[in-house]
DNA sequence: CGTGCTGTTGAGTAGATTCAACTAAGGTGG
DNA sequence: CCACCTTAGTTGAATCTACTCAACAGCACG
């Protein structure tokens, strides 16, 4: 199950037998991490790349009142600071919120795979931007749903971003968060999601029970909050958005 | 005033006369567009590099049920769309909000600069990673803040980013914002953006007229949102955060 | 001199919060 | 093996922040 980046990857771009085995060949420092562990701390200066192989982790901010914000949820395959070697020091903290394999990566590496990896780099671009409309797509998630409609669509969310890692079956995937990180991420307080989460499985839309979330029904949990996952820009899955130019795979990398 | 974004870019890293001409040399194509016009659409494919010159614009998206939600403003020195040529569709919209100077760049002139200006390269790479960390701190804003703080936030971080390219006079700088362009910004109601507004005019905090926001007392209402510009990553201003190692300009850009 | 957009203010309402009590589950040590 | 402790989840009641609806004032524009 190491391939989570790969499989991430080629949900954008097909890749040749060549680029897997540089990419695989990365994550020779693989370490083990415990839950709820710091990976990095708001302040630090960056260091390497860090890569989520297995489980769970977030980027968050603690305000001075105590309270604290998730910002985004990095399952495998994503990257912690694909880029963050340019600024002299973070400007938020990534902690585990599973235990996880996380690969430490030199940034001298990216570069080299970045110049001898056309699709690759492309695919690396390609995992940047995605990042970044992600979390657009959460502050419209804050700004503008209903704390019911803003739930479902972090679980419609999570369902497409681990399937195409392969970390779905039969819609049901691991699901290690508690009440108050789901409360910590959407800005509700606890309470409320626990009673939110109540509505969904009174509703018939998912269970959710011993750390793992089934989709009862993904159309009608899709339909329920208007999810429209454009903004993934996933192209070689089940899921990919229609398109006028299905301009697929093998590109020529320029 | 076409120096917008260079000053930006010397906020982070000091540049060279040789530098400076060629991002000079790339205002070619440059375009008045009218207050309230779309630049792109969702669903548009990318073309060109959009550069704003002056004016402002917003990054948005909207809902099924009409709500517009405001995820950026683009100030006179920002990019619409650095790097989205990779992907094939543009997964939000963006507009005018005042009358702007756009400057079209074909996206082979910023690669032709990015391989001959190293120093210039780590600069857009940090303006695209300062783009991140402000969506970032927006999502904080509107999930951990009360409605007053939010808006303090937003005019500190307007003031900040204002005065790194040369728009703020005596703590005062265009604010062309409607109220229901904040609320859709901030997640909030035109009624109550306009109760929030007075109450920070009551306070002495601000003076908004005639589409000009004046701040009265930059510390208190800095202090008054707990304001810490840390993720704005603004190194030679007067705002800069104090740092260990001040690892200063004539960077050898590597 | 109306028309429309922006801003302002009041009144009633609703969604979400806080506080609090209590249950269930998991781990630890005697 | 069970008492104990801690964390996560659940539910009720009261409160509050922010919303909706509505009316109106100021201003620009044709």
């Amino acid at each position: 199950m190491q391939d989570a980046l790969i499989r991430k990857l080629e949900s954008f771009e097909t890749l040749s037998d060549h680029d897997r085995a540089a990419l695989t060949a990365l994550a020779l420092r693989v370490r083990k991490v415990g839950a709820r562990v710091d990976l990095k701390r708001e302040g630090d200066a960056p260091d390497n790349v860090h890569l989520v192989l297995d489980g769970y982790a977030c980027r968050y901010k603690v305000l001075p009142d105590g309270q604290r914000q998730i910002m985004a949820y990095l399952v495998p395959g994503d990257f912690c600071d694909l880029n963050v070697f340019i600024l002299d020091q973070m400007d938020h903290s990534i902690a585990t919120i599973s235990a996880c394999q996380i690969v430490d990566i030199p940034s001298a590496a990216i570069e080299a795979i970045t110049t001898e990896h056309p699709r690759v780099t492309r695919a690396l671009w390609w995992c940047a931007l995605v990042d970044e409309a992600v979390l657009r797509e959460w502050l419209v998630n804050l700004g503008g749903r209903p704390a019911n409609h803003r739930i479902a669509h972090l679980i419609c969310e999570l369902l497409l971003r681990l399937e195409a890692v392969g970390r779905v079956t039969r819609n049901s995937f691991e699901f290690p968060f508690t009440q108050s990180d789901i409360a910590d991420t959407m800005g509700l307080s606890a309470v409320h999601v626990n009673r939110t989460l109540r509505e969904l499985r009174t509703l018939g839309l998912i269970t959710l029970k011993q750390r793992v979330m089934t989709i009862l029904d993904v159309e009608r949990l899709k339909a329920y909050c208007d999810y429209n996952p454009n903004y993934l820009h996933l192209r070689n899955t089940r899921w990919s958005a229609r398109r006028t130019v299905p301009w697929l795979g093998s590109g020529h990398g320029g």
